[in-house]
DNA sequence: AATTGTGAAACTTTTCACAGCA
DNA sequence: TGCTGTGAAAAGTTTCACAATT
């Protein structure tokens, strides 16, 4: 084999990246449910794929399986958070404290995958200075002096649509690698940052697009 | 031309889908702005997207440009919904009202977009019972009773990953055409339905791994 | 002069199919 | 025998480039 776990020497497709992804959360509910091997075909007919997809997109990165036995569950879970980065744990800043960025505080699953959020920063006079789950609420005002971007590399903004565009150049400015924003509007983003829009709007708008289209129906019968 | 509009011959990537829906929301906030006309190279300047791809993407539904001149704003945002299926109003149903799903109640987007949250379900006997922005928030048990799948043809759920399977079989059963689920987890889809999953994990994920393997980077120096 | 709409080309991603190995 | 890893083929998506139109 060729050593891919020296350089990234192939532009990796995001599909493969968000796959992997998916693979590893499945791998850890197999892991807690005691399963010790499993074939990509196995893994493929979890997640709705083919085996030869999964096998592709594993084989960018090495050979981890086993010819004739499969993968060993722990060991790949491994591998893809090395893979993925999250072998090692992220340290996130919240702002916007309102009802979505309280149920990102409160989502489990960040913990078990290695998020932590352990900066909240909102606008609202009410609530800055409050402790929140043992955190306290600054200023919005004070992001550049309360951030240390050696810290905490990631940003999730769970504020209103008109705000994303400011914050995330000043996040720029802070040093901040990577933002996740939740609003349903399009933003100009530095060269230097990677930003994410988790827009719901557009899922339902897939959703009712397949819907309304089903491919075998006349989508204006005359 | 030939006459796209009576029927989809061709299979849409569901790229094109979600760009289509992304232009709608920019269209939605230039007509507020008061922009009347607009070219697929300003267009993709705000989006981040190249021109040809969306006079392509607009392409397999018809021609709704004037050559030299652009696209009309407005004409073009009514297309695109036609298209989405959201030129009429879609009626959702809710289950889980927790924290993350009264951010989605209280969501503003919604209402301009043509989506409606019209009932709610929870297993917290807390809550059954109680008016929440005038909705009586209903026992989950009583999905089969109190759905009607004529009205309500979508269903988001905001509840916690082990209880989001069972309810997917349910909400087939009762009819529901489409689901959006937030929980990180993989799970098995009814052949009649489409099921979209939102997880915020596997966003986070795409940005540590772009953040770990900067492409011009040794991912594991030697 | 400006910009669309679109075939064709280029590029990317997925699937196939099988050699190689446990 | 069973299953991976992977080149090669097939399928799908994006970009190019230009005729057509206002």
């Amino acid at each position: 084999m060729k050593d891919k776990t020296t350089f990234i020497r192939q532009k990796i497709s995001d599909s493969t990246i968000r796959r992997l992804s998916i693979y590893l959360r499945t791998l850890i509910i197999l892991e807690k449910g005691g399963t010790v091997t499993i074939s990509s075909r196995k893994l493929a007919d979890i997640e709705g794929f083919t085996s030869a997809q999964i096998r592709k997109d594993l084989s960018y990165f090495g050979s981890f399986g086993r010819r004739g036995l499969g993968y060993n569950v722990k060991a790949l879970k491994k591998r893809i958070a090395e893979i993925l980065g999250t072998n090692k744990k992220w340290d996130i800043i919240l702002i916007g404290i309102g009802r979505l960025g309280s149920a990102l505080m409160n989502y489990e699953e960040f913990k078990g995958r290695g998020f932590h959020i352990k900066k909240l920063f909102d606008k609202n006079p009410e609530l800055i200075g409050k402790k929140i789950n043992g955190i306290t609420v600054n200023s919005v005002d004070q992001l550049e002096k309360k951030v240390n971007p050696k810290r905490e590399s990631l940003a999730i903004l769970a504020i209103p649509p008109q705000d994303v565009q400011s914050l995330i150049e000043r996040l720029n400015l802070i040093g901040i690698k990577g933002v996740l924003y939740f609003a349903s509007r399009t933003v100009t983003v530095p060269k230097s940052m990677i930003v994410r829009n988790e827009d719901t709007t557009v899922e339902l708008e897939t959703l009712t697009y397949h819907i309304t289209n089903r491919t075998d129906r006349p989508v204006k019968p005359m």
